[in-house]
DNA sequence: ATGAACTTGTGAATTTCTTCACAAGTTATC
DNA sequence: GATAACTTGTGAAGAAATTCACAAGTTCAT
């Protein structure tokens, strides 16, 4: 299979939530058109982002806004659960824990853990904040997909390095550090320096 | 002047953070190798990056750290400080507001808003909460650059609308809901729902 | 001075991503 | 069932981003 750009990817996640939408507004039926002024696209690349998978609209109709979401959460793995792991009990690793949006998409959050002796045992969320020296052997026990990086961009390497022995292959980083991990590991970061960065240099240079 | 892409953006943001760790290391200068090596790209890329702006470097020998971090800040326009406004002052909102990382890079927080009169009057990190119908207000009063938008998905559109009548022309979105603005209003989206999607995406199709 | 070892800056080549444009298929109407 | 009005799926074209490759400049050792 042919490799799928991070773009494409990123707008397939985007259409799936304008479906939604649509699936809770009772629309049955929608075009590309209507898809893409949602989503500041075009219904060309709407329909090539789609062609990549398979084609799932009908010729003067349009797509089933239920078929084609379903057919979006199998491409994007979204029909199973997956188990995330937080790493870093603070302000951001907190607020996180508490936000059940993630939950709700099948982001269920197994596990917080915080190096801070004084953190570890207390709760939040219903979760009690376990030692990060327990986490191998936790992982071990019950398996995680996905770790959250909540530490100081200071601490967020050793962590990583972690994490990857432990088996964990997907993270998530919200520390300003650029993770050095091996090609089988997936990366995601959350970088909001970068974007408020992007915003001035936007205004400078608008 | 031309264009320049996000991507070239979100990397000087990057180079930036790395000369600034080269800077505090003692570090005088550095090749476009070296700073590639760092953020995970390659050295014509640097050099392509960089010649968008100008010519910093010295062939044979390489840039100078502080020079070159300094050229960088200039062309992101973060010689100034930036006022920002947080807008919604819950979970994800006052773990922004107490997170003191923004202001040493020249964000500075100046007000946090929300709707609900059980919020405001209370104060986090120093600041008072203000009622969101005082923002026309005070912005005339003490205009912002920046709005961060930290509030539910179905009020985001219209505290978009709001912020953009009230003459800020730069919105950081942590809402999951594609903002519709005018492209004199530049947008940047924090979708931590996307992120996790992709590696969804990168897990399954590994 | 000279040569060896580096490194930049940048057109050109290449690769990747987006948009165009249209045949082919569907639905609705009369 | 003929016609009009849509809309998809996709090669081909076009645009944009990345990588190549090398002339030109700098430093250092001898
Ligand atoms: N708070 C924000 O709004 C915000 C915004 C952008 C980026 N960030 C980044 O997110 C990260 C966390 O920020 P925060 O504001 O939550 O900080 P914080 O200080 O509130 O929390 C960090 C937590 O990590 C724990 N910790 C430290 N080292 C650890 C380790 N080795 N293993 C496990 N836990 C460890 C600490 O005990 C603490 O509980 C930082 O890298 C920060 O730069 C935060
Ligand atoms: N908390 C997280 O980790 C997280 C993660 C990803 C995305 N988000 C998104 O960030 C946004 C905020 O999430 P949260 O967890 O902080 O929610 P929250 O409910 O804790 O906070 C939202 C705040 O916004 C205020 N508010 C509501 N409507 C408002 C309006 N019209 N004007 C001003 N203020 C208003 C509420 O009073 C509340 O204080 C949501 O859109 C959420 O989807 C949050």
């Amino acid at each position: 299979m042919k490799r799928i750009a991070d773009s494409t990817v990123r707008r397939l996640s985007l259409y799936l939530r304008f479906l939604e939408d649509f699936e809770k507004r009772g629309i049955g039926t929608i075009s590309s058109d209507e898809l893409a002024a949602r989503g500041g696209t075009t219904s060309a690349q709407v329909r090539k982002d789609l062609s990549f998978f398979g084609s799932f609209g009908k010729r003067g109709l349009g797509y089933s806004v239920a078929e084609l979401a379903a057919r979006l959460r199998q491409i994007l793995g979204l029909e199973r659960e997956w188990q995330v792991i937080i790493i870093g009990a603070g302000k951001i690793g907190a607020a996180l824990a508490q936000y059940h949006g993630f939950a709700q998409r099948g982001f269920r959050i197994v596990a917080v853990y915080d190096s801070d002796p004084a953190k570890v045992g207390r709760s939040v969320d219903g979760l009690v904040i376990q030692a990060l020296d327990s986490l191998p052997d936790e992982v071990k026990h019950q398996p995680a997909d996905i770790a959250v990086l909540a530490v100081p961009a200071t601490s967020a390497q050793e962590v990583a390095d972690m994490v990857v022995k432990a088996g964990i292959r997907a993270i998530l980083n919200f520390a300003p550090h650029q993770l050095q991990v091996p090609d089988t590991v997936a990366v995601k970061a959350v970088n909001m320096a970068m974007e408020l960065e992007g915003l001035s240099f936007a205004l400078t240079n608008g």
